[in-house]
DNA sequence: GTGGCTATTGTTAGGGA
DNA sequence: GTCCCTAACAATAGCCA
């Protein structure tokens, strides 16, 4: 038998490794065992937690660790953190619930602009859709004809700047050419290139504005499909 | 001074009430200093805590209660209670996100397919546009013929019904005025009344189709201020 | 890591202030 | 509730298996 030194231990970290865990282990249940003491003696509500210098988890409670948790976090106001998130989220499923709302009454009211599910509608509701409908066409036609003169404005005008500038380059090359090496043949093709300008700038928009069959109109993902409807 | 009996105590409820009230505090205090010596002599982090009786919280951590609790958390998968809520939260969130843009892109399609903000469309999209309202009008009108059509329909029915049906009461009056007390007033009325019915319910629906000035478009709340729009 | 041993130290019941 | 006191008891350091 080994005696101890007739020394106490003084209360500091303990540096032999193996007797440190030894220490560790047992000075934990002897917590553990106070604390059940204290729970029982007392009728009182005791949980502990300890965590090895590995990380290792060792938990006692007279109940459950986790609900005098969640009874410490009550006492502490640590119980809005969940609260608050709680009710976050409440008033974002709320947004949600109302969004989608919304969503699905403007869907509704865009297919029957486009003239599908009329059949729930009374007679008030579809002339009013008609007048709605028609004053539409007739804003929608004003504003392409306001796009087509501006374009067209744009084209000719720009097309006037290029006559004007292969004007002035024609007169350089005439009175170059007059003591120089190009001859009657360079003037001609000149004279080309400007009439050719002249006349796409125009003819194109025209073409555009009348035929229009290309490209889809792209902002309308799904009112395309009205154009493959039959409208019988 | 006082010895203690020679009996050393059971760990069970202590009845008497100051007793116990001591023995808590004394034996809190304890806990609390070898839960502090564990720590320091082990290096571990070490968290107590505690309710009395009458629901008073007392803890001792050697570092912070919380942060305990929080590492115990991310120990026991008790993280994923918070992190479940967190994400639920960012999910939602996400969702709010999506929705408002779809939102806001249907708003933005209906108030184009109203004629609205038409500024920034293209000739191709705005033909694409013309053409998507000139179909509209097309089964908008077809859908209101139809109604209106099945109203004349239903109320032409009608009234043949309620035709045949008076000229039964009426031959059964004038049965009964051969032998009873009702004069050839009476039956007057009645041919006035059956006048009335018939025409009543074809002039009605015709006014409704051709007039219509009367109840607002009420699937249409916010097309409404449309209709007070100059088309200048 | 656990458990036993034992000398020593620490805790605490019971009492009083 | 606290602190002190003291005797009794509990916990545990150091060591081994």
């Amino acid at each position: 038998m080994v005696k101890r030194m007739n020394e106490k231990i003084k209360i500091r970290r303990i540096d032999y490794l193996p007797a440190r865990q030894v220490t560790f282990s047992k000075r934990r249940r002897g917590i553990f065992k106070k604390a059940e003491e204290l729970s029982i003696l007392c009728e009182s509500e005791v949980a502990v937690i300890i965590f090895s210098q590995t990380g290792k988890l060792f938990d006692y409670s007279s109940s459950s660790t986790k609900d005098v948790i969640a009874r410490y976090k009550s006492h502490t106001g640590g119980e809005k953190w969940d609260q608050i998130t709680l009710h976050q989220l409440q008033l974002e499923k709320e947004n949600t619930i109302r969004l989608s709302k919304e969503l699905e009454d403007k869907t509704r009211k865009l297919r029957q602009m486009k003239g599908e599910d009329l059949q729930d509608l009374d007679l008030d509701q579809l002339n009013k859709l008609e007048k709605l409908v028609e004053a539409s066409i007739g804003r929608v036609i004003k504003t392409k004809e306001k796009k087509i003169m501006s374009e067209i404005m744009a084209h000719a005008n720009k097309g006037a700047e290029l006559i004007e500038a292969n004007n002035q380059l024609k007169q350089r090359m005439v009175m170059l050419s007059a003591g120089g090496d190009i001859g009657p043949a360079g003037i001609m093709e000149l004279d080309n290139l400007n009439n050719v300008g002249e006349e796409g700038v125009t003819s194109e928009s025209a073409t555009n504005v009348t035929t229009c069959s290309s490209s889809a109109f792209s902002l309308e993902d799904d009112c395309s499909d009205i154009l493959s409807l039959k409208l019988g």
